[in-house]
DNA sequence: ATGACCCATGTTATGGGA
């Protein structure tokens, strides 16, 4: 049995006891970080070993910010795309127990007509063009994280509201099938699942009091590890705490 | 109601997030 995670943690230096404590309670085999918004030099590398956790990250001033926290070391680290130049540091990627696991920090967008939808679009081909290459590498493989995409209308509290919205345009949509079309799989789906359950709440509007949130963090899994998939779930635990990220992990258990 | 919050920044407002 092995269990893979994602979180945005919006911070790490804030969320970081919030981050422990999740992993003392859910000793997971791989944990991806986004929005650690640290530099290198300032990432609690030592906090994480003192716990027993292996860790690699990648980081930089202000924003984003990724990382990969590891009960076995990862090995064959990857620091964003290959192929793709980028500012930005948005993707750690590591061999852990024969699995690839990549973890992305997609681009927000920020609005359909601006500069950073631009972007997106640009990161999420050269995104999409890597991972065929890393999938003929590594048949067993997870790609989990932050994706700033609503699949669909279900994955969005107010459809009517966010049609066409960042996170809800036809062209992310589009993205985030062809993403499937490598041969991924949305692990979330795969089992029958409450309805509005979402992976992240605005801090504003009282709206995880309300329920009104979105599913944009999400664990692809590839064709080889679909038949292993035995368990996908939200813990929407952490988002009740004391200073919350806005998002909350996503768990995926594999039989292997 | 084009709002409401939270985080980082050598801040006392601004940009970004989603």
């Amino acid at each position: 049995m092995k269990k893979f995670a994602t979180w945005n943690v919006n911070s790490l230096a804030v969320r970081l006891p919030q981050v422990l404590d999740w992993l003392a309670a859910n000793p997971v085999d791989a944990l991806v970080l986004q929005e650690t918004k640290l530099t290198d030099d300032k990432f609690p590398a030592a906090e994480f070993a003192a716990a027993g956790w292996q860790v690699q990250w990648f980081g930089q001033k202000t924003y984003n910010g990724v990382a990969l926290i590891s009960r076995e070391p990862a090995t064959d680290i990857a620091k964003n795309i290959a192929g793709f130049a980028d500012e930005q540091a948005r993707v750690i990627a590591g061999t852990v127990g024969g699995v690839r696991v990549i973890g992305g920090y997609f681009p927000n967008g920020q609005a359909p007509d601006s500069d950073k939808f631009v972007y997106k679009m640009a990161w999420l081909d050269g995104l999409r063009a890597w991972l065929q290459q890393q999938l003929a590498e590594h048949p067993q493989l997870v790609l989990m994280g932050d994706f700033n995409i609503a699949p669909e209308d279900r994955d969005v509290y107010d459809p009517v509201a966010w049609a066409g919205q960042i996170h809800c345009t036809p062209q992310e949509r589009e993205h985030f099938q062809q993403l499937v079309g490598l041969g991924l799989t949305d692990a979330f789906r795969l089992f029958e699942q409450p309805p509005k359950s979402w992976s992240w709440w605005d801090y504003r509007n009282l709206a995880f009091r309300k329920n009104q949130g979105l599913r944009i963090d999400h664990i692809l899994v590839s064709d080889a590890l679909k038949p292993r998939v035995t368990a996908c779930e939200i813990d929407k635990a952490p988002r009740r705490n004391e200073r919350p990220s806005d998002h909350t992990p996503v768990v995926v258990t594999l039989d292997l």
